[in-house]
RNA sequence: GCGCCCGUAGCUCAGCUGGAUAGAGCAUCGGCCUUCUAAGCCGAGGGUCGCAGGUUCGAGUCCUGCCGGGCGCGCCA
């Protein structure tokens, strides 16, 4: 609806004589949805843009737009408001076409195809295979696959990956730690590593080990442990598996799942950190100075040059981090989108240097980064930052635990990523009623019931698209349910262009707002036969749009409560 | 010290790429269940949008400088 008004203003702004306005200007008319409803359905303000440059009275020109404006079936009034708002009321039968579209589009209502059909890998979580998922990654999770799910709407080929820091020191402590439990030392013994995991989940990963378990992760091969103390590899191997399965058991819990699982040690094995160096190296980007080689990142913007060959002769992080990015664009992923905490923001700058200086064409903003920040847990009025089975974190685990799925995965995705959160595990478990999931899910499981009820008496409804009677609802709370209703496609492009999933879960709890305040103002089974067919029409149309919403989020849509 | 991000109601947060009178939930107070689920609805109070300048028809939103908080600044990953 909103572009085919946008359509029209274009279409009137083209037929303006030049000496109202000047050929050379050449505006593009932005449509938005009033906040008012007084002011109409969609409001421009493309009088008041370009009142300057036209040297026009903004009141004026919008007047000459207004009277340049071709019929539509689709506008019942057109109004000048304000300094030079120009704002649409929309027609009944506007309306009943684009619920219409809901009936028959049904779970893709919303889809678009107005942007390029791209190819995109969206990169989240990706937790060392050192431990259980935190709180930082259910964070992670939940945004990494709302955005995913919402650039599918939009028309996009979407890849969900997960990269595997399986490579490096931190794997070597974790194999230490292991060993250290299997021989019965603990954190704090003499003999101890320093540098060791010290949460109960070592322990475990030892048990098993010395009771020569078998695991396997998602697309690993199973790993069955030798239960030998000395030998370090298999210890490595197997607490590796152990813990890629444990996280794969936890986003299951979490309702995630990825496409791709993308090894680090992979890229060392099949030669292309090799490459890669060769490439900047031919790329006469590089230089030898303290018998280490370095990267120039600072003729691409990055505060300092980077080390990429230390003197020890191993890699430093960064080479390897280039050469998965180079296998995300060669598999022909012309956009990457990677899903960090905000920790990380330090590694933005250098990764694209690494990728300019490579000079493949890849674009200078690739790949782009949602980075969020911190996730606090309280509970009982402090915060928890211990759980047992990790020692010095909450777990997404937990965090299931204590208030289920659906509450952690929508708040957790209901905020804007770069603020920091709070994560009120009292409110969320004592005080479930106020938890805005369930609000949205009532109202979803409210429908429902209607239904039900409608069925003991007896009675259908009928979805004829010309049976919808949409011009019989002429009461203001249906006016407000049918404008949010309808606005749904408009939010979800907005929420993938801006790569924010918070827009959504927003959109939903008002969503949810108007449907409680339409149900708590009218009765919806009544006698009058068209009336009841339009009521019924309306709440359906507000089930499906709720249950394809919180689909996206990965939440539940419940028939009863 | 340098860089990135944040600062909106007592608390947790929105604010739709600069628009019309700054919103919602929680908390507080007052109403609504013989009628489709009260996990709901209706109403009230509560604001120097961190501070000070600037840009323009118009600023919570953009620019500059301060103040406060987070994160990052390794031949760690």
């Amino acid at each position: 609806m909103k572009y085919q008004v946008e359509r029209l203003v274009q279409a009137a702004l083209a037929t303006l004589p030049a000496d109202i306005l000047p050929a050379d200007i050449n505006p593009t008319v932005a449509v938005e949805r009033t906040r008012d409803p007084a002011h109409g359905d969609y409001a421009t303000n493309i009088a008041l843009q370009l009142a300057k440059p036209a040297r026009r009275n903004p009141r004026q020109l919008a007047q000459s737009i207004v009277d340049a404006l071709a019929p539509s079936e689709l506008i019942d009034k057109v109004e000048i408001a304000g300094p030079g708002f120009i704002n649409f009321h929309l027609s009944a039968r506007a309306y009943q076409e684009e619920l219409a579209r809901i009936f028959d589009l049904g779970a893709t209502y919303g889809y678009s195809k107005r942007s390029a059909r791209e190819a995109t890998v969206v990169e989240f979580v990706s937790a060392n295979p050192t431990g259980p998922l935190h709180v930082g990654h259910g964070r992670q999770a939940a945004l990494g696959d709302a955005l995913a799910a919402l650039l599918q709407t939009q028309g996009h080929e979407v890849t969900r990956e997960f990269y595997y820091n399986d490579a490096g020191v931190q794997i070597q402590n974790l194999a230490l730690s292991v060993q250290a439990r299997a021989r019965g030392l603990k954190p704090g013994d003499a003999g101890w590593p320093d540098a060791a995991y010290n949460g109960e989940y070592i322990q475990d990963i030892a048990d098993d080990f010395l009771a020569k378990k078998t695991v396997h992760a998602m697309d690993g091969e199973p790993v069955k442990a030798t239960g030998k103390i000395d030998d370090l590899e298999g210890i490595r191997k197997f607490a590796v598996a152990y813990l890629r399965h444990e996280q794969d058991l936890d986003l299951q819990k979490f309702g995630v799942r990825f496409d791709v699982y993308y090894l680090e040690s992979s890229l060392y094995t099949d030669g292309k950190v090799e490459r890669t160096v060769q490439a900047l190296i031919a790329s006469g980007k590089t230089y030898e100075r303290d018998g280490a080689l370095w990267l120039r990142t600072t003729e691409y913007g990055d505060d300092k040059d980077r080390v990429m060959r230390k003197s020890d002769g191993t890699y430093t992080y960064f080479v390897p981090d280039v050469a998965y990015h180079v296998t995300k664009w060669e598999r022909g992923f012309r956009r990457a989108i990677n899903v960090q905490g905000s920790d990380h923001h330090g590694t933005v700058a250098r990764v694209r240097a690494g990728l300019q200086a490579l000079n493949l064409g890849i674009p200078k903003d690739y790949p782009a980064y949602v980075l969020h920040k911190m996730v606090r847990v309280m509970r009982g009025g402090e915060e928890v930052k211990i759980s047992k089975r990790a020692g010095s974190y909450v777990t997404v685990r937990d965090l299931i635990e204590w208030v289920g799925r659906d509450a952690v995965r929508f708040f957790l995705v209901s905020r804007k990523a770069d603020s920091e959160f709070v994560f009120d595990v009292d409110l969320a478990l004592a005080q479930t009623e106020e938890n805005p999931v369930y609000y949205v899910q009532y109202a979803h499981a409210r429908v429902c019931s209607v239904f039900r009820q409608l069925a003991e008496k007896g009675l259908s409804h009928d979805r004829e698209i010309g049976e919808l009677n949409i011009p019989r609802l002429t009461e203001p709370h249906e006016k407000a349910l049918i404008r949010k209703l309808t606005s749904y496609p408009e939010i979800l492009e907005a929420a993938a262009d801006a790569n924010e999933p918070h827009q959504l879960a927003h959109y939903l709890r008002e969503l949810a707002s108007e449907f409680h305040t339409y149900y708590n103002a009218h009765t919806f089974i009544v006698d009058d036969v068209a009336l009841r067919n339009a009521r019924l029409n309306l709440v359906a149309a507000t089930r499906q749009v709720l249950e394809n919403g919180l689909k996206i989020l990965g939440v539940s849509a419940p028939e009863k409560m």
